[in-house]
DNA sequence: TATGAATGAGCCTTCATTCAT
DNA sequence: GATGAATGAAGGCTCATTCAT
């Protein structure tokens, strides 16, 4: 157990109470007083652990980020000829958010950061790595795959990218309330890269 | 030549106004103090116009998904036997947003509408339908391709969700500055419905 | 008849929509706008009839104040010595506002007024003529009493100023809604300076 | 001496600033800038101490009625056989204001209450109770003259109603600048109800 | 470590009013 | 006789932020 004194112990409140709050009514429309109201605090108390609300914002996006790990859903090393398409079909539905789950709080406020990111150059560029992130990510398993001989890719950068761009939007429909039969999809998009007989 | 009176007019300017300032400081961030400065006429005026900002949000989403239409990009009458992979991947190209182009400004406003749907049924109403009717027009350019024996797609359905799912998403990638190589991810996704002797 | 002019019909609609609305939502909260709406017709057209909110404000007063007149209500020369108690009393019941009468609508309007008057010098002495009227009238009442031997007043001058306070306040409680037995007050107030043989 | 702190005083400044401004200008017509220029703070600051316009005007409202008590003017058991009428007198011209002091400026703010109270349910069943006080106080009164033996009123009740409707409209009238003989009024209307002997 | 008290800037909105047509 | 289009001033209110304590 890591010791945490009583400063760190306000900060992550805080940090948790912006989240929640981020999710539910927006970054831009989530104020600090509703903020130290949710953690019970006063207003400028924030102040003290964070300089303004631009670094709060800033702190909270990096504390999910360290929770979005594309290795955390995707177990590469778990892989292997027999179950490769299942193992990787059950992957994605793992990571794909539910109504109820954690994931689905976590992308849920991550939309709202994507939208910031449009007029913010520093939380663009970590979206952008954590996109490159998955994009490796579905690399290596395709090598794997390729590896182990059930899939039939032509090139493997595409795929990747394919995978990557297939999975992050799917997630994002669900979140919209698209209402697409995303098991089915995913499942499709894993079977157009195995070969005809490890269909699943 | 429509003729237009002048309500109509300076209506349309606080619109495109609204849209451009939408696009670069997001909805929620522009006031109407910008938007009037924007086009030249006071506050107040705007109310003249429309009566409240949420009235005139509303009316610039409406005005955006008017120039929004699947058949204006994807003209499924154009295809057949000889040009079908070929034709496909170029509608495509045509609709993915460029940096200069009017479309990249469109689906940048577009994004930011997106965000606020999270938090006004009105406008995820309206976003799912636009999705539906991308979902329902590649659904009937694939029957199209079906008929012509060119391509072999199992299940239609989830590939017309599929193929709306990834040009959505590259133009969202692209809209973000993802780096992809957005031009091969569409290529490869129109190729892994094609049969083997007719990829492009 | 006299006859009217378009003009004059649409300055007197305007005042009666001023006046209707004063009453329900008080003076200073009714706007042009409102008027207007009311009327039918568009807020600067107003202006066509009245040079500003305070002029017509004005013309509502007076218009009302032509309607508010004691003799209306209180007919001297009906009474005499047999009748005199009885009619007094029933003369108050007549003026005193039931809540659908037109007496309760005026009331009310002319109760905005007198707040108004606080403020606005030209009013207050309006209504302090008003009220003079009033007390002049009672005061003739009770000269007529007195001729009559029916009445035991000392102090005419007084006796008629009481009157008048007294109808005055119990129409404006009946108007706020203090829940007095009016009917009774007004009937000890009339006993009070009749003689002990003439008590109704 | 009772200790206050920071909050405190400022509140009943703002309080006592906004019960200047409502008697002079009435009550709609004071914005919150006046008061807060009245106080020598800004607008905003008036909402740490009061959540919203409405709030102020209802602690203003109660800050007065905490002033305006019947037994502070009316004091019953200084009341016996020998005083009864003459003190009675008394007791009215104390209450009823003068130009200049404290009472006449509360009757003056009370009176825009009143008005408020048309459109305001809460303030109106205040008001009521304001006036059943007054109403049960003299009937207190009155019933102490008829132990001692000093008055002569047939109906108890209908005699502390008039009483209360009589004094409450001379101060009201006396606010309006009705130019009454209000001494002589008041003293006619105890004197009614004193035994012939009594009369003062 | 946090709060009490306050602030400047800015928000959306409403108002009475104007004036060319 | 009335309207269309617009405006300056002001309304109540919320915001992120400050700073002495």
């Amino acid at each position: 157990m890591i010791p945490i004194n009583k400063k760190e112990l306000t900060s992550i409140q805080i940090l948790e109470a912006a989240l929640r709050l981020f999710k539910n009514y927006g970054i831009e429309k989530t104020s600090l007083a509703m903020i130290a109201k949710e953690v019970g605090i006063t207003k400028p108390s924030i102040y003290y652990h964070f300089s303004s609300k631009e670094e709060l914002i800033e702190h909270s996006f990096n504390h999910i980020l360290r929770n979005y790990k594309f290795s955390d859903f995707f177990h590469v090393n778990e892989l292997n000829k027999e179950n490769f398409g299942e193992k990787l079909y059950q992957f994605g539905l793992d990571f794909l958010p539910t109504t109820e789950d954690d994931n689905y709080e976590l992308i849920k406020v991550l939309n709202e950061f994507t939208l910031l990111s449009n007029r913010n150059n520093n939380f663009k560029q970590r979206l952008v790595s954590v996109q490159f992130e998955f994009i490796n990510g579905f690399r290596n398993i395709l090598l794997k795959g390729i590896d182990e001989g059930v899939i039939k890719v032509s090139n493997v950068d595409n795929y990747a990218q394919l995978l990557a761009l297939v999975i992050d939007n799917i997630a994002r429909s669900i979140m919209i309330g698209f209402n697409i039969d995303y098991k089915e999809v995913w499942k499709e998009t894993v079977n157009s890269l195995l070969k005809e007989e490890e269909k699943i």
